[in-house]
DNA sequence: TAGATGTCCTATTTGTGACAGTACACTTAA
DNA sequence: TTAAGTGTACTGTCACAAATAGGACATCTA
């Protein structure tokens, strides 16, 4: 599930967070869904545990994730609500993006082309979350 | 003309390269320009003069810049066509960012007034520096 | 009860960015 | 000619953040 690029810049707690978040919004981790523990992703990943652990201390003080002692961490009921808001909410680094390449001289339908099909894409991927309920394999 | 913020996660050298990079595609620094010297902008800003050679030996290979012993660094010839040929072809993070405000739910027509709003901007500014051939106070 | 869980703690190591200081070759203008 | 300014190179040192190392405790579950 969680994966680490040891080459990025980034560090790898926030790499962690990152992932979970994405998992969260694409749905892959649904709310009551346990993560993985803090041993057994360390042991996984090769990290050490204090770093995961720093991970999840940032995700449920985000209030993202609930952990309970003795059993595990487990995603929060209103976690996908939490963060769509908060991700809706920041737009500022697309406006800076955006000003980027219409400076850099890129055409603006080359721009609308790629937020058509960003929206397109994710159309047809709730379009077969939707065909999976009718699906009776699943 | 360059500015440093402190308290940046980015390092001080990285943003002086950012920061010239986009005086180049704003057409502040134009082919030919001489910008400040190693010793000059350390003294300006408070920041080592390694700190600062950095940087500008990073706008160097990336032969934005050219520079001269003895005289200075003056901006190569083809460096704002070289420079927004780099940034166009860069559109990965765009299809990063827009993906993830199609998944928080962000509405389509919200991101896309955003791309007319950078755009339109853009226009305003170019007009502005339009008007500036006419005016007989330059 | 044993094993797994989250949580907390004090170190230590490591890598990177920035700083300090010096030196050399070159160009320009007084 | 000379002094001042320029880019460039080098060897250290320091500070900070991230990650590691190792241990400890209370809780829950099979």
């Amino acid at each position: 599930m969680f994966t680490i690029d040891a080459m990025s810049r980034q560090p790898v707690s926030e790499q962690l967070v990152d992932q979970a978040e994405r998992f969260i919004l694409t749905g892959i981790l649904k709310a009551g869904d346990q993560i993985p523990s803090v041993r057994n992703l360390s042991a996984q990943l090769y990290i050490n545990p204090n770093t995961i652990q720093k991970a999840f201390s940032e995700l449920g003080s985000r209030g993202l994730t609930q952990a309970v002692p003795g059993r595990g961490s487990f995603i929060a009921e209103d976690a996908a609500a939490l963060l769509s808001k908060r991700k809706r909410s920041n737009l500022t680094a697309l406006d800076r993006m955006l000003e980027e390449l219409a400076l850099a001289g890129a055409p603006q339908s080359v721009v609308e082309e790629h937020v058509r099909r960003a929206y397109q894409s994710l159309e047809i991927r709730n379009q077969t979350e939707e065909e999976k309920l009718y699906d009776p394999s699943v």
